[in-house]
DNA sequence: CGAAATGTTGGCGA
DNA sequence: CTCGCCAACATTTC
């Protein structure tokens, strides 16, 4: 579920509840739930993997984590334990295993939305800056990196990649200006297309090489190895991939 | 059934 | 105090 495109789902699915009023709030949450009894849902906000459901004077931040996960208009309380449940007029929201806290409304203020790969102001020259300020951090890390390429996780990681031929221990330092240019752009392109293939239930057809055992171009036996500070998995192909 | 996984946080030791 | 590493968390799938 929870990688940036997948929350723009969340956010188009909750998105008819903007405008509305809560009328009872529950869950296991440890925050001040009845304070926000009667007041008015403004705006949905994502950024990254976070999701800010805006109130006048604070918002509510879920984080879905690895397994969280919510539906909408549940008529029966399901079994699995509950973290946040938000009642409306007309509906509800449920909100299961994941983060939930309130912050203040300025925190939404000190937010770098330029960072945000899915948003309309992604900055990729402002990218750029923190890849070459970082010239010893490796790939695999700094597309996992919140803070450059919020929104992007393990599985667009191994994907873009792979399409762009760099091999996940490779050094931003020793990135060619033309590689680093393309691993911005395919950060960006590729989560649009999952967010595309997800919407249309096909995503994992397109996998090329997370989970994979075989290079689609090579037929060459893939690489499985955690790699990086963040110790994550990565598919790769020796062959296709190169090491800079 | 055990292990691993789309992710982050907090705590510990150096 | 700061940095870096790692355990913890929780649920589903293979």
């Amino acid at each position: 579920m929870p990688e940036g495109p997948s929350i723009i789902l969340m956010k188009e699915t909750l998105q008819p509840f903007a405008g509305q009023q809560v009328t009872e709030v529950s869950g296991n949450a440890q925050f001040e739930k009845d304070s926000f009894i009667g007041q008015t849902l403004l705006e949905i906000c994502t950024f990254g993997k976070q999701t800010y459901l805006v109130f006048e004077n604070s918002a509510i931040r879920i984080h879905l984590l690895m397994f969280g996960s919510y539906s909408v208009d549940e008529q029966t309380k399901p079994d699995k334990s509950l973290r946040l449940a938000l009642f409306f007029s007309t509906g509800n929201i449920y909100f299961y295993t994941c983060s939930v806290k309130s912050v203040p409304i300025e925190y939404l203020s000190a937010i770098d939305w330029e960072a945000d790969v899915m948003s309309d102001q992604w900055n990729p020259k402002k990218a750029e800056e923190k890849l070459k300020s970082n010239p010893k951090m490796m790939v695999c890390d700094a597309l996992m990196n919140q803070d450059i390429f919020s929104g992007v996780g393990n599985i667009i990681k191994n994907e873009v990649l792979f399409r762009i031929g760099v091999q996940p221990e490779s050094l931003l330092g020793n990135l060619p200006a033309k590689k680093r240019k393309e691993l911005i752009a395919e950060a960006r392109n590729y989560s649009f297309d999952f967010l595309k293939w997800k919407r249309e239930f096909v995503l994992k057809k397109h996998w090329l090489v997370h989970t994979k055992s075989v290079c689609p171009v090579c037929g060459q036996k893939l690489v499985k190895k955690q790699t990086g500070v963040g110790k994550r998995r990565s598919f790769y192909c020796e062959k296709d991939q190169k090491l800079y």
